[in-house]
DNA sequence: CTCCAATGGTTGTATCGTACAACTTTTGAT
DNA sequence: ATCAAAAGTTGTACGATACAACCATTGGAG
């Protein structure tokens, strides 16, 4: 076990360097979206209604960054910003059908990118990839709260 | 096999936004180096004598973003830069005994940063990301390679 | 040989994503 | 009624990167 875990923190490594660039590559024509954006509407269409403060937690962004991030996908027409009115400081994030529409496409993409990845692995390697992948998620989760 | 792609691209997002964290975080006191410049030290280091167009080449980087990547490498201590005799239009980076050190000593945090995880894993988890990453990563290249 | 195009690297400048600190507005508790 | 805490905004700064224009060196083609 101690040398897979040589092998793997190299691994893990060239996967950070490797994964976002292929999972953020041309996944919109002209790059309309930043990594964040995408998930702050992927975060708001699963949990519709969310503040602020709150997204920012999920995204683990300050608050002063998740405001502009945003206004900014306000003013494209992707979320709507509404006060609460039991709380008028908070405001209730919502996304837009647009900004819906542009998730299903992003997720479109994204998929029917795995699926290519996924037809040129084995069985065995997709089956690892489907289980291992949640247990370092949990683990390196688990870590980070601990500190 | 269509719901194993859909569960995927969802949990690569998610590794995508944790695992650069988990893996950076706290790796040096006082966050002396970054990303790239880690990258970089552990490609020259395995490596010896690139010019700074290889290293752009293996880092996905431009090359004026390489040239003060490592002019600050090398103002560090991390790496020396000598023209090649040869071709004198060319650096050869050569990592230092103290760069040397210190791609060692990130190892060596993240390989018990690694055992902890692993630990927390069972061993058919620790399996499937010994199988299923390596797969993951042959995969986004070849299709990356292609377009 | 000489000259020129290609190659390796540098510098100026711009952009993006983010953080931190100081601020305003709203709320709720004393 | 007052004040501290909470949510959000704005000013500013920084780090990482790209692109374009540039300089220096090299190796052919004429």
């Amino acid at each position: 076990m101690s040398a897979d875990a040589e092998h793997l923190h190299h691994l893990l490594l060239d996967l950070v360097r490797t994964a976002e660039f292929a999972l953020m590559d041309r996944l919109f024509p002209g790059q309309a979206l930043s990594m964040s954006q995408l998930f702050a509407i992927h975060e708001l269409d699963h949990s519709s209604g969310l503040s602020q403060r709150e997204l920012a937690e999920r995204l683990g962004l300050e608050k002063s960054s998740v405001s502009r991030l945003v206004a900014d996908l306000e003013a494209d027409g992707l979320l709507t910003r509404e006060r609460d009115p039991d709380n008028r400081r908070v405001y209730r994030l919502e996304v837009t059908a647009e900004g819906r529409r542009l998730h299903r496409d992003a997720a479109q993409v994204l998929h029917e990118r795995y699926e290519r990845w996924a037809s040129a692995m084995t069985a065995e390697e997709r089956k690892g990839l489907a289980v291992g992948i949640p247990a370092l998620l949990r683990v390196m989760r688990a870590d980070r709260a601990e500190g």
